[in-house]
DNA sequence: CTAGGGTTAG
């Protein structure tokens, strides 16, 4: 009897071994003593005694006893505890329908924090289900519509704050597809993760499928739109939309003006400056106020549109607007000068903002360690390198690659050497840039074999040539007269994985032509197109210059006309190789007259 | 939900 007591309860449900002959008949007959054994089981786990617990699955194995304690309606917050110590401890995967139901228990129990939680590692580390496996799994395990929507939105939310866009749209696809209703906060997490990711056309489609299905829209869906719109060019209809918000009644705030104004500096054809002006302007009328992030926007937009006197402009602006400038501000006013070359100048806004007690950070630094590079005046940039120490503050990788890069312009090499070997001194390690700036350096001093060299031994340092890697060395063997070497490079970086782009396909064709070799070029382009890219101007310029100089001069017309039909506009190497290759050899080009009037030089 | 500053090829 006692034998057959352990056997039977050892095939027990919960696999505990009873001592005595009246619990085990118990045991069997009884659901009371089953909800028991259920209890003591609960209680190892809240009191989180798992080795105990262990000593049960020499009969009960750890995925029935998850379904048991789902079956039992046990404490949902202890089945998740339960779930959570198997997964990790035991490396277990359980089922997708005890893992809804589960959800669906957390659900019932409003443990809506510990649901988001979950669904966050679950997405994590459980990738490899398919989204309409969980649906399934939802469906089938439980018909309440409305737990079944709690957990879908927060399936689709989960995605949304992993990056994974493509099972995001699915989930939200399929919510539709089983009347799961989901919430805007759910929704506007995708959206704006869509809008990341450039993927417009289903940004639209979401955008439709919530009006469709009546989740409200509200102030932050139409901001993350309105940011789509605006990062897709579509300025225009961003700016509609925010008349349409207004005719519903939600007011825009200044991040849906502030959105608007970065849309125009940044994505803005002819006079985008002014219209994101006039933006700020509407703003205000509207009574909402700019705040730095705005004034700072407006700042670099007009920097970079080269137009420093409005750049001041906005700042005097934004001090009358009651708006403090912080670090931003200052690096955008000073990045400016410098690359207007206006060095006093960025001087002395350093010296306004540390008067202001701002303290310059290393992007400030290295803005203007890059203008005194530029104006070749390698000493002052280098105290200035040593100022960022001296403030406490450690130089970054773009620091030192500025320098360096300088260096090697200025054919300084054994310098530029030393300075990579002082980096890796301070534990800044050299990234793939830092290299190209050395392999450029030694390319422009003729010494294309140590620069190869050094592109061989990247592979030591974990590093891996890019497309500026092989663009410089194509650029150096062309020089050379080795466009044949230099197409090997070109075929040698399709296969590592890296797509050429128009520089590179503009540099190989250049040293055909200069070696004469207009068939090779010519050929050259027609693979370029095959890889559906457009030639662009500059292509044009390099095959017109050949023909050119091979005395082709009516093939060249002919290319003329065709960049012009195609809408392309002629840039100033267009003109000039129209001027001396063509012009003074006494060729009149036959473009009606179209090239005369741009340019005005002809 | 909005931004902001820095490096390399031509």
């Amino acid at each position: 009897m006692p034998l057959k007591i352990l056997f039977f309860s050892g095939k027990s449900p919960l696999g505990i071994v009873f001592s005595g002959n009246k619990q085990c008949l118990r045991s069997f007959c009884s659901a009371d003593s089953t909800a028991e054994n259920m209890h003591n089981i609960t209680e190892l786990i809240r009191n989180q005694h798992w080795s105990k617990l262990r000593t049960h699955f020499s009969s009960t194995s750890p995925k029935t006893l998850l379904q048991q304690l789902i079956n039992s309606e046990a404490d949902p917050d202890l089945v998740l505890r339960y779930f959570n110590w198997s997964t990790k401890e035991l490396k277990l995967f359980h089922p997708l329908e005890l893992t809804c139901r589960l959800l669906q228990s957390l659900a019932a129990a409003k443990k809506y924090s510990k649901m988001r939680n979950f669904l966050h590692r679950f997405v994590q580390n459980e990738s490899f289900h398919s989204v309409p496996s969980i649906f399934h799994a939802v469906s089938v395990s439980n018909d309440s519509l409305c737990i079944n929507s709690i957990i879908v939105d927060m399936l689709v939310l989960a995605y949304a704050k992993n990056m994974k866009h493509n099972l995001g749209l699915e989930a939200f696809k399929r919510a539709g597809d089983y009347g799961l209703k989901l919430s805007s906060l759910s929704c506007n997490q995708l959206l704006s993760l869509l809008v990341k990711k450039e993927k417009f056309e289903e940004v639209e489609y979401v955008y439709k499928e919530m009006r469709r299905r009546r989740i409200e829209f509200n102030l932050i869906s139409f901001n993350i739109v309105i940011n789509g719109l605006c990062k897709f060019g579509k300025l225009n209809k961003a700016s509609d939309v925010i008349d349409d918000m207004k005719l519903l009644g939600i007011l825009p705030n200044s991040i849906t003006y502030t959105t608007l104004i970065d849309g125009y500096c940044k994505k803005g054809k002819i006079g985008k400056m002014y219209k994101a002006d006039a933006v700020l302007k509407d703003m205000v009328e509207n009574g909402i106020q700019p705040n730095e992030r705005t004034f700072n926007i407006l700042i670099d937009g007009f920097c970079k549109d080269k137009n420093l006197p409005a750049a001041m402009k906005v700042f005097d602006e934004m001090k009358s607007h009651g708006v403090t400038a912080g670090v931003v501000t200052y690096n955008s006013l000073i990045n400016g000068l410098c690359v207007h070359g206006q060095l006093d100048e960025a001087i002395a806004l350093r010296d306004e903002m540390m008067g202001l007690g701002l303290m310059p950070n290393v992007i400030t630094y290295n803005a203007l360690i890059k203008g005194f590079c530029e104006k070749k005046m390698l000493d002052k940039a280098r105290e200035l390198f040593d100022d960022i120490s001296k403030q406490g503050m450690v130089p970054t990788v773009i620091t030192y690659n500025t320098l360096i890069n300088a260096y090697c312009k200025d054919g300084k090499m054994e310098d530029a050497f030393a300075w990579r070997d002082s980096m890796l001194d301070r534990g800044v390690l050299p990234d793939i840039s830092t290299y190209n700036c050395l392999i450029g350096g030694l390319c422009s001093k003729g010494n294309v074999e140590e620069a190869r060299k050094i592109t061989n031994e990247l592979r030591n340092k974990h590093l891996r040539a890019d497309l500026v890697t092989y663009n410089i060395l194509i650029g150096a063997l062309c020089k050379e007269g080795e466009s044949k070497n230099a197409a090997k490079l070109l075929d040698e970086m399709v296969k590592v994985g890296l797509s050429p782009s128009h520089v590179t396909y503009n540099t190989l064709m250049d040293g055909y032509c200069r070696e004469g070799n207009l068939v090779a070029a010519l050929n050259l382009r027609k693979q370029m197109e095959k890889e559906k890219m457009r030639p662009n101007i500059a292509t044009y310029n390099v095959l017109i210059r050949g023909l050119c100089q091979k005395g082709k001069l009516q093939g060249a017309n002919g290319l003329l006309n065709e960049l012009l039909e195609k809408g392309l506009i002629p840039n100033q190497t267009t003109y000039e190789i129209v001027r001396e290759e063509m012009m003074e050899k006494g060729f009149v080009p036959d473009i009606e007259g179209h090239l005369y009037n741009v340019s005005g030089t002809l």
